[in-house]
DNA sequence: ACAACATCTGAAGACATGTTCAGATGATAG
DNA sequence: CTATCATCTGAACATGTCTTCAGATGTTGT
């Protein structure tokens, strides 16, 4: 029983593991980076459109995601343009849509 | 514009993909799920004792797991041993876990 | 300088979630 | 049969989360 817990990822990582997936629960965040893997760099009213949420709404998600580093912020003028930050969320997704065809149902 | 929005997975595929990770979004039950990818099969008590978390909570998690059918459970006598249902799991976890290590900080 | 605009922010309320407690269920042992 | 055990369940409480609103910030155009 010692050596199954041994093998075990340590407290921290777990907690830092569930905010992860704590990011991602969310059906309008996942809106969001949807379009941005398909945008590319979209800024926040277009990013509302697509997601069909309110800008408000829109930016309190992005703040999130932002300060996760999931997504970055690039400034022009009044406007903000979003992007993904690295490649490992459209795996995530792309596995775990994988689990919801095959999986169950 | 539209263009963009089409392209996007429809409002309950994003709510269920949203679940899936939901489920994923929590130390403890994170923590049950790495015992049983080391353990293989494990019944109520050594999964709360790997977790270090409460029998009654214990129960309650595996629910929700078993619920969505992310575990199984075989009974025996009084004992009830889980399992993992499928190896999208694993994959989840190794990305993400990835993810943590070159993402940031 | 002013008005219109894009985005951000803080606070408030509604809602969901996790933990704990107390007790129910079903199985085994004496 | 009774006591003990492993597991499950429902209810209550505390915490956390999302949405909305109202307003702040900084920018562009006239």
């Amino acid at each position: 029983m010692t050596a199954v817990s041994a093998a075990l990822p340590d407290h921290d990582t777990t907690v830092d593991l569930a905010d992860v997936f704590g990011l991602l629960a969310d059906a309008n965040r996942l809106r969001l980076l949807f379009a941005l893997l398909e945008g590319g760099e979209l800024c926040v009213c277009d990013l509302a459109a697509s997601a069909e949420m309110g800008e408000s709404a829109t930016s309190h998600a992005l703040r999130l995601l932002r300060t996760a580093r999931v997504v970055k912020a690039r400034r022009s003028g009044r406007m903000a343009y979003y992007s993904l930050t690295d490649g490992h969320v459209r795996l995530l997704l792309d596995v775990a849509l994988e689990h919801l065809r095959h999986g169950d149902q």
